[in-house]
DNA sequence: AATCCTATGTGCGTTAGCGCACTTATGGAT
DNA sequence: ATCCATAAGTGCGCTAACGCACATAGGATT
């Protein structure tokens, strides 16, 4: 059996499968495939973007590199979204690292070829500004809930945002690379996790989290999760 | 003399200073000047906007509102910039409250106004989606800065921020308010302001701050400081 | 089967910021 | 001249998260 056959079409991601079909076909011919490792670094922050991509399967996260060295994330890109909206913005390069939280396809297009169909102006335009805004309130929701809620609010309202782009219960992800997300110490999420466990929310081995209790942890989040949802 | 003759100038405002020469003029028929005053609620969270703002010697910031009733500050607007991009982002309504952090002028602008000049593309396009990209930057850096630097770097941060967008040493703002920005509590503010002043770099009396030492605010300050305001 | 790497768990002293309950100034209004 | 609202300052107990220095455990490698 070939590989293109498992392929997800570019459809999955929601940003195109919302385009006018003739629009969208236009786009298609421009569209290539990747598959994106856990942990790949897609982009270094400040570094020239010469691709933008649109996940279909995969999840990236958008991380803000702190002086001490320390990163936090600042906002989440699944299939609902697409990576790299400073190009339309008039950048080319990016102010954030984008690193893949969860391995998996996405589809990628040159950043001139999107930039020449944005000036375009139409649905596609009206699409991404959309988008742009829905991205502006999860890094402001975000910021707020770094401030304001415990770790353990968090680490749910984290494990549920990566749950909503995924088609699994299970996710792949070590605890330290959770607390690199949220700018916490490892020690603190592995405190928090141990309490979702307990509490029969979660179980997770080396790095396999499984939701066992969607319902229990989103009553175990902050509203902040509510609202990122909502928004997006 | 009249109260006219010593309006400023809708130049003031560094966007619209810096669109080209017709495109300016086709929008100074429509925008109205403004006084804003110290504390005014310009727009309420989740409020439907008719009208954006160009600041020219007011400062607006923009507060998100926490479920407990506090709320933090995301983003300042002042001459560099202006108040109600969701609107060409396709919203019509804003996700945040903007609250008048220094009392001064502004211009305003039909939302509908600013829309159809938008969509034109060109020019001012380009410079609002500029300014859109510096915005990000802005809430980004807050939002780790909250998560990371101590009271005391924070406060300087903001005064500094402040002095940016003001023509004077002197600001008039009460530290009670300066913790609603900062989402922290009042007594907070209290003795970091009191280790600013105790330092010389500031002095302060029933509301009044005045800067004495700008450089030392600096070295006060996190480097988040150096770092928004190369992004604006 | 022994070894090594990575993931997870633990303990402990330290600290920044919180919540609360006050007191003390200062400038304007009556 | 006095009163009063607002701005600023203080003390104290509490807790979450930090920094550091470890201990354990599951998988993969050889």
């Amino acid at each position: 059996m070939s590989n293109a056959a498992k392929l997800p079409s570019p459809l999955e991601n929601q940003l195109l499968a919302a385009l006018p079909k003739a629009v969208y076909e236009s786009l298609l011919p421009h569209l290539k495939p990747v598959s994106l490792g856990l942990g790949e670094v897609i982009y270094e922050s400040g570094e020239q973007m010469t691709e933008v991509y649109f996940p279909t399967t995969s999840i990236v996260s958008l991380l803000y590199l702190m002086a001490n060295g320390m990163t936090a994330e600042i906002g989440v890109v699944g299939f609902e979204g697409m990576r790299g909206i400073a190009i339309f913005l008039g950048g080319d390069t990016t102010p954030n690292r984008a690193v893949v939280q969860s391995a998996g396809n996405a589809y990628k297009m040159k950043v001139k070829t999107l930039r020449d169909k944005f000036e375009l102006g139409g649905p596609l335009q009206l699409l991404l500004l959309r988008y742009t805004q829905a991205l502006i309130t999860q890094i402001s929701q975000t910021a707020v809930c770094n401030r304001l809620h415990s770790v353990e609010q968090q680490l749910a309202r984290w494990l549920l945002l990566s749950h909503d782009r995924l088609r699994s219960d299970n996710l792949v992800m070590t605890q330290d690379l959770i607390s690199n997300m949220l700018g916490v110490r490892r020690e603190g999420v592995v405190k928090a996790a141990r309490v979702l466990q307990q509490t029969k929310l979660i179980s997770y081995v080396r790095g396999q989290i499984q939701i066992l209790n969607r319902a229990g942890l989103e009553a175990a989040s902050c509203q902040c999760y509510e609202l990122l949802r909502l928004a997006t």
